[in-house]
DNA sequence: AATACCTGCAACATCGATGTTGCAAGTATC
DNA sequence: GATACTTGCAACATCGATGTTGCAGGTATT
């Protein structure tokens, strides 16, 4: 998986690391920030991000790819294709949150430049569908169900978790994502 | 609930609406678009733009103001604080996705400068508040029920069906809300 | 220890977006 | 119809962000 021409040295490879996870955390507050707020978060030089990354655009896209990388081990790492749907959903829940409040910026890109990129969200738009599929089958969800709208739903809530979740401990994922799989399936109000 | 200094003549008062909306259309679609793209889309000079409003952020704000206007008049327009609860959330939120339908740039701003708007929005945040415990005593939602994440999930699913309404008829604004609303209180799963 | 790589710093070049001004021609308002 | 407002156009000024280069000092790798 790699797209660099020659491995990187150790401490140029944890330079990288730091620019990233810096560029996340200040763009996520503030997506105009400039190149010089970014290396200044990171603790580098500004030419040193324009030496990793030829340009801003590149590197928001090779953040954004990173992240989609993340999404995408998380969402495998369920098996959402062969457990029980309901426990399939909850799992998937608990690890996608976990990557979307550390790297939420970067997964809030649409339209990705990069087609591995897409590849990688069309795989995660499929083995949701699919699921939601079997989730139907099981009768968790109903025959008419518009599975647009559910994903849509879905997505929305994860969401808001993610945010809530942002400023909240460690353990609290678990309990965020329960909400989440509650809230998808029977809603706030008062269940009949 | 003038805040200029002057009233304007009838033309420029046109022009500063289709600047307006050029801009809402234009910055949905790229929010880091230019003066030069926005006076296009209005079919104005650039430089009458500038004369309209000084500056970009100032023209920002006051495409946030208006809108956030609009969006107060939607709110209150469904009496929200005496119909019936139920009533209020439909009415509610079919006011609010014909706002938000056409003007979601201006309202998905956060953190508004102007008090004003500041304002509004906490007002609209009170009667949300208040609609929702009155749902409560009425038994429509839950005793125990979590208010701050059952606003958050009904903000966003309008924002979900604002979206899904951008390219859709005029008509359809009814199904949406009441889709938002059944969403809302019983989810997207198989009623037990 | 020799080598190749990495970084900070300073200096420079470029570029697009923003904002201003003056004026001539057109248009609303009275 | 006189007046005051509005607009487009062209020209100019400014500014911040982006991207580049050279070099000297430091660090990983063998």
């Amino acid at each position: 998986m790699e797209t660099k021409g020659r491995a990187l040295r150790a401490d140029a490879e944890r330079t990288v690391r730091a620019i990233l996870e810096a560029a996340e955390r200040v763009l996520s507050s503030d997506p105009t920030a400039t190149m010089e707020q970014i290396a200044a978060a990171a603790g580098v030089a500004r030419t040193t991000v324009h030496r990793r990354f030829v340009t801003r655009e590149a590197l928001v896209d090779a953040l954004a790819a990173w992240a989609t990388q993340r999404f995408h081990e998380a969402v495998e790492a369920a098996r959402p294709r062969t457990s029980p749907p309901l426990v399939a959903l909850h799992q998937v829940t608990v690890n996608v949150l976990q990557v979307k409040i550390g790297w939420g910026f970067a997964m809030s890109r649409t339209a990705p430049t990069d087609p591995e990129v897409a590849r990688a969200h069309a795989d995660v738009l499929d083995q949701c569908d699919h699921l939601f599929r079997r989730a139907r089958e099981e009768g968790l969800l109903p025959p008419d169900v518009d599975l647009e709208w559910a994903r849509r739903v879905y997505y929305a809530l994860i969401h808001e978790a993610a945010e809530e979740g942002r400023g909240a401990e460690e353990g609290a994922v678990d309990a965020l994502a329960a909400r989440v799989v509650d809230t998808l399936l029977h809603g706030v109000g008062t269940s009949k």
